[in-house]
RNA sequence: GGGACUGUGGGGUAGCUUGGUCCAUCCUUCGGGGUUCGGGACUCCGAGACGCCAGUUCAAAUCUGGCCAGUCCCA
């Protein structure tokens, strides 16, 4: 018997404890931040890559993957960057006995495996735009907290890099990139923004840095991925030029678009309720259980009803279990609900005999479906489900956000703040301590709601050059 | 990076202050049997732990030190 703290006061142990409850991750492996992948939760990470793939193949890029050991002499060639990640990066020092000549950095990201590879490939404006992605675990020495899925030591990551021709270029990828994150977050069910971070705290490195957002009770907000526009910040020391069309030789522009599990973290953490995980039918490691009742002895046995349905839904591409488990019905309708298993069918000897299934989705809604087309009428079923899971998800993101006209006004915020910033470093600070957190940068598309008028900064006043710029309390 | 706290079966806990009453309590879980099965069943039998390494002592879950792991606060 599960009982899950209350979600909305404690969230955080509410995570820790669904996650485990569920059996999404088990984290006694032992070491800080690496945590196992157990059959449940590989299976949802499966899917979330199956997303992640079928999207950004669709924008033209192509897997590759690259070693996860990166010489030193290779890591230090941009100077951000190996400022950045310096005090986070794993090295190996030896092989054997044998002190190494060159240490190793074990990749927390992959620039600097990949450059000067890509110094190579690249040498005619005919070989570009090079877009590549890979999905492989990169490893940051974390020194605050780690909890799984969220802020762990072994990232499951996704990153795609790319070289342009030019900035404007590149800029289009980082409009395409956004783009195909909205493909993605359409089948999470994640609804975000996309922010500028403002220049202190853009990616080591980048020219700019577009983090994808999401609100998640109160003030609080998490990052579940960033796109980063290099210029040629990198393509510089790492020598990737190329010829153009008119002879002359040319540094390429750079983009990347990074994502990870901490997606997985975010859906738990945005759609989960007392009862605990809520999958979107996308992400479910199976979107339908079938639950046969066995019913009084002698009763005729559900069972090949239940198989047969199995079936017919596998056939349309379900992923589809039949719990035939040796418990009492009621106690497999907890379990499915905690594991957050999409559409619940149960079919007894009523069903059976009708040809019929009672169908009850994770939000609680309950119909009797069949007999016409009973397949048919499940993927029905199971499109509700989404569409009232992706309504729920919209009303919330909806009332996250509230308007900020002065400094004293963010103290205490229980919602993330949109407000007027003119830019300025100082003033950006001066936000930051105000709300205790961090100020998100400016809004890249529309604000999540509409604003009235377009006062002066909310620190200086000043009304030059003013902006809508977005402050929370970073998860 | 600095500080504080914590570590008992798979999960959660009692015991620790004042060493011996502990081959360690209770709930849950797990294995086997029986009766059950339309929202967390009952019953019988069984399994499973003092984070690791040293030290103090006649005696350590309990005291001391180091390590490992975890949590929280500060930079």
């Amino acid at each position: 018997m599960v009982e899950l703290p209350d979600k909305s006061t404690r969230l955080i142990d509410w995570y820790l404890e669904v996650l485990d409850a569920a059996q999404l991750t088990d984290k006694r492996y032992g070491v800080k931040g690496m945590n196992v992948w157990t059959p449940y939760g590989f299976q949802a990470r499966r899917q979330l890559d199956a997303v992640m793939i079928r999207a950004i193949e669709a924008t033209g890029s192509a897997p590759v993957e690259f070693p996860a050991l990166i010489p030193q002499t290779e890591f230090q060639k941009e100077k951000d960057h190996i400022k950045g990640f310096d005090a986070q990066v794993y090295w190996v020092t030896r092989g054997g006995a044998t002190e190494l000549d060159i240490p190793l950095v074990l990749r927390p990201t992959s620039e600097t495996a990949m450059y000067p590879v890509f110094a190579l490939w690249v040498r005619s404006h005919r070989d570009l735009p090079l877009n590549v992605y890979q999905i492989v675990n990169t490893f940051r020495y974390e020194t605050k907290t780690t909890r799984p899925f969220l802020r762990v030591r072994e990232i499951h990551f996704f990153e795609e890099h790319t070289c342009q021709v030019d900035e404007a270029t590149a800029t289009a990828r980082v409009e395409s990139n956004l783009a195909a994150f909205g493909e993605m977050a359409r089948a999470f069910v994640l609804p975000f923004l996309a922010i500028r971070r403002p220049e202190w705290d853009k990616f080591p490195g980048a020219f700019y840095s577009v983090a994808l957002d999401i609100p998640v009770g109160g003030a609080r907000t998490l990052q579940i991925g960033s796109i980063h526009h290099y210029r040629e910040n990198f393509s510089g020391p790492y020598g990737i030029r190329y010829e153009a069309a008119d002879g002359s030789q040319k540094l390429v522009h750079q983009t990347t678009f990074g994502l990870s599990e901490r997606l997985l973290g975010a859906v738990v953490a945005v759609h989960g309720d007392q009862k605990g995980v809520v999958f979107p039918p996308a992400l479910a490691p199976y979107q339908v259980v079938i639950v046969p009742i066995p019913g009084k002895p002698g009763a005729p046995d559900p069972a090949p009803a239940a198989l047969a349905l199995a079936d017919a839904l596998r056939a349309r591409g379900l992923r589809v279990e039949v719990d035939r488990s040796d418990e009492r019905p009621g106690a497999k309708y907890y379990r499915h609900e905690l594991r957050g298993v999409p559409l619940r069918l149960e079919i007894g000897a009523r069903e059976a005999a009708a040809g019929t299934a009672t169908a009850v989705d994770r939000l609680g809604t309950k119909r009797l479906l069949g007999p016409n087309d009973l397949p048919g009428a499940v993927e029905a079923a199971l499109a509700d489900f989404g569409a009232a899971l992706r309504a729920a998800a919209e009303a919330r993101f909806a009332a996250a956000f509230s308007e900020a006209r002065s400094l004293t006004e963010l103290r205490g915020s229980t919602s993330v703040r949109v407000l007027r910033w003119c830019g300025r470093e100082a003033c950006g600070h001066e936000v930051e301590t105000a709300i205790d957190g961090a100020l998100l940068g400016t809004a890249e598309g529309p604000l999540p709601f509409k604003v009235e008028g377009e006062g002066g900064c909310i620190a200086c006043g000043a009304s030059e050059g003013t902006r809508w710029a977005l402050a929370a309390q970073p998860l």
